[in-house]
DNA sequence: CAAATTTTTGACCGATTGGACAAACGTTAG
DNA sequence: CTAACGTTTGTCCAATCGGTCAAAAATTTG
């Protein structure tokens, strides 16, 4: 993907290319656990071993180094919901799903935590993402979903709260890490969080909490 | 409950308690929006119509405001949960906590917001609290929760994840709220999404997805 | 009333912030 | 070697930050 906010793509050295990836990395670290306003330059710069004027000239500003690597985000973030499709059972493809972002809320907790950041303080620099084309890719796949519905195949339920939910559980255990593991004690909030988390929601998606018989 | 960090409570006069009351409200706006460190003590003057120096009158330093902010916070955070006990049907009591839940992310957003502000970033100040006071009480509901597994009243699951999955699903409407009301668009997005919401949750902890027959 | 106390404010301070800039350094091409 | 170009850094700056302080203004008390 081509960078949105210029015309043409920029010519980059070799060293330019590695120095913008080792500052996006150190960049990532911070902001996930500072926010934007909370992080400085200078804590970018020290966490990628660099003087601060030496990551301005790769970044002329701070907000740049911020809207790469929402950029950057948004793509991967969303990748999970695009895979989401009409072939396959829709039990299997559910299941699928939410696998897949809970995989995500375990092996990228940090861009989980840049995004909520971002989310919950309005989502200034990226609104229009959101009512555009975030809004596209969920009415399309609460449609196929309302598909699935239609043939008797999940019940009937509202589609795009279906997905809501989906989101709030899995990224939970990402942006709230600190509270989960605090709860579960150092007995169960080790590394096996995550599968019994995987099996707790594959069970409350499929069946809920009603007894059986 | 008596303020924590102060040994004896302390005498205020009829004009401190108004103004410490009007700081607090305009600071829990202020916090809740921008995070503790984008947060500006003349933000907060500004929101509460003084002046700083008026301001650091009432409270001498920024962390004093943000500190009785969270305590205040935590115990009306967690009243739905303690009244979650052993007396009525258990799949009613689920249901009414969700609600209350879901009512709390309506009515309170900013409460919501401030606590996951704090969490995300790791909740430097509240953490001896998680490991405690919450885990005590997590802890508990759980047994009450497992009560009824074995009673066979609700299906047998993990009790601790299944907390976590109302937390995360109900504040989702809260913490994550520009990001519903962009997808659900102009028209679903209004004032009906939490009834809406309220009727996807109970249908998903009841039943789950699975089609009946 | 007047004295004592509480409340409010303007001016100020040192520290930190994002960012500019020119000079120094390193590397590569001719 | 040398000139050109890419990279790095020390120094500096204006703005903003949290917080202080003394004095003025308002209020309460006797």
């Amino acid at each position: 993907m081509t960078d949105a906010t210029e015309g043409s793509a920029p010519r980059r050295t070799r060293i330019q290319q590695e120095k913008r990836e080792l500052i996006l990395e150190a960049a990532l670290e911070v902001f996930s656990t500072n926010g934007f306003r909370g992080s400085t330059i200078d804590q970018i710069a020290e966490a990628a071993g660099m003087s601060k004027p030496n990551l301005l000239y790769y970044f002329r500003r701070k907000e740049d180094i911020h809207e790469t690597l929402m950029e950057r985000l948004l793509a991967t973030w969303l990748a999970p919901l695009r895979e989401l499709d009409d072939i396959g059972d829709p039990l299997t493809e559910l299941r699928s799903y939410i696998r897949r972002k809970l995989e995500m809320a375990r092996d990228f907790p940090r861009e989980s935590r840049l995004f909520a950041n971002e989310i919950l303080q309005g989502a200034p620099r990226i609104m229009p993402l959101l009512a555009g084309e975030l809004k596209t890719l969920v009415d399309e796949k609460a449609n196929v979903i309302k598909g699935w519905m239609r043939a008797g195949k999940i019940a009937r339920t509202d589609p795009w709260h279906l997905i809501f939910s989906i989101w709030a559980t899995t990224q939970h255990y990402a942006d709230f890490d600190v509270q989960v593991r605090a709860v579960l004690g150092p007995d169960r909030g080790g590394d096996g969080r995550f599968e019994d988390a995987a099996r707790f929601l594959e069970q409350l998606f499929i069946d809920g909490l009603k007894p059986k018989g």
